[in-house]
DNA sequence: GCCAACGTTGGC
DNA sequence: GCCAACGTTGGC
């Protein structure tokens, strides 16, 4: 099983919409390397959800329920979307700045390449965020 | 609201 | 195929 982390701006979508609809599919993604992680997502995979811009903050747990497609919202063939489960939120958000301060998460992409929306994580990375949400 | 980072576009 | 210009993202 693989890590992820998504972002997503809470006023477009927020980790709260998820677990109100169950599930949705990932799209918006216009981007190759978010793309390339999208493809490599298969079910199961655990993928932590962060808001952006105003939280900074990871603050659930959610899982791939159906490996990549077309992006039903484009023609373009170049974009997939994968779908996502709301799994658990978590007790207390994990917060960019705590994130930083934390030594084994200095190498992680949301740190290294602040721009990337759908990023990988090892499972080292993904256990230390979610120890840090107790 | 600013600006750094960085991805994409298009002229040559 | 290179690279300057431009647009977007997201932290501060």
């Amino acid at each position: 099983m693989n890590h992820w982390l998504v972002k997503s701006e809470p006023s477009e979508y927020s980790y709260d919409d998820l677990v109100k609809d169950g599930s949705t599919y990932w799209d918006g993604v216009r981007n190759y390397a978010a793309r390339n992680n999208l493809k490599n997502m298969k079910v199961g995979d655990k993928v932590l959800f962060y808001h952006s811009v105003k939280e900074k903050a990871v603050v659930g747990i959610s899982k791939v329920v159906k490996e990549h497609y077309q992006d039903p919202t484009t023609d373009d063939q170049r974009w997939v979307v994968v779908d996502l489960a709301a799994e658990k939120k978590l007790k207390k958000p994990v917060t960019l700045g705590e994130i930083k301060a934390e030594p084994s998460l200095s190498d992680i992409a949301l740190v290294r390449q602040s721009r990337l929306s759908v990023m990988p994580l090892d499972a080292a990375a993904y256990n230390r965020i979610v120890d840090m949400s107790h």
